[in-house]
DNA sequence: ATATCGATTATCT
DNA sequence: GATAATCGATATG
């Protein structure tokens, strides 16, 4: 049994409207919700870490570095895929908020597994035999979207609120209990802002979250 | 348990 | 030419 489990699987695509908001109500309201890959085995993970880039103005985000090739689908209508690669090795998945001409973006950063799990695990070239194995296949950036099989060729652009698309988002009715922040991941630009949100204790988080305010000693 | 490090390439300065 | 919204392996306590 799954941590989030709900008694129907029937799933609901987001409107556009969902995404067209400040990418900080987005991250929090997307917290929860469904990723859905229709294959076959019909891939699904409930959305458990997220962080918020929020545009031109953010120095971490990509945007910052203007309408580019690169960003051009941050600077489109909200809803959409933004896929990027990084460090010569993996794929990071966003979506882009904000009306048309604003690039704030939400990127999915933990993913609890829901069904099509055997398909993740051969996507993900490893063998699960226990919770341990479970949580590599979607707690990361890299790699769910690796679980996913989400390449910059293939989603970069992708609507992500139609149900007609080989990507999309949707809501089963599952409501989070605790919702934390924390400073984003990996960043080295306005590291200090609590711009990553995720449910409180789920095991699919991709790090501990800090104790306390880190004391060290003098 | 945490720390450090190498891989590998698109993108920007 | 330097850097990067990461991961997995290896080293060390």
């Amino acid at each position: 049994m799954s941590q989030t489990s709900t008694q129907t699987s029937q799933i609901r695509p987001l409107d556009r409207a969902f995404f067209s908001r400040d990418p900080r109500r987005v991250a929090r309201e997307l917290l929860g919700k469904v990723l859905v890959r229709p294959t076959a085995a019909q891939l699904t993970a409930r959305i458990v870490e997220v962080e918020a880039y929020l545009g031109e103005k953010d120095p971490a985000a990509h945007a910052a570095a203007g309408n580019t090739a690169r960003t051009s689908v941050l600077f489109g209508p909200p809803g959409h895929a933004y896929v990027y690669f990084i460090y010569g090795n993996h794929y990071c998945l966003n979506v882009s908020c904000e009306p048309e001409g604003q690039a704030g973006c939400v990127l999915f950063r933990a993913l609890e597994p829901l069904s099509g799990l055997e398909e993740m695990a051969q996507a993900r070239g490893i063998e699960v035999r226990g919770p341990k194995d479970l949580i590599k296949l979607t707690s990361g950036p890299g790699r769910l979207c690796e679980a996913f099989g989400i390449t910059r060729a293939r989603d970069n652009g992708c609507d992500l609120t139609s149900t007609a698309s080989s990507l999309w988002i949707g809501e089963d009715g599952y409501r989070p209990r605790a919702i934390r922040t924390t400073p984003r991941i990996g960043i080295t630009k306005a590291a200090d802002q609590p711009l990553r949100y995720l449910l409180d204790a789920n095991p699919f988080v991709s790090r501990k979250v800090p104790v306390g305010p880190g004391r060290s000693l003098p």
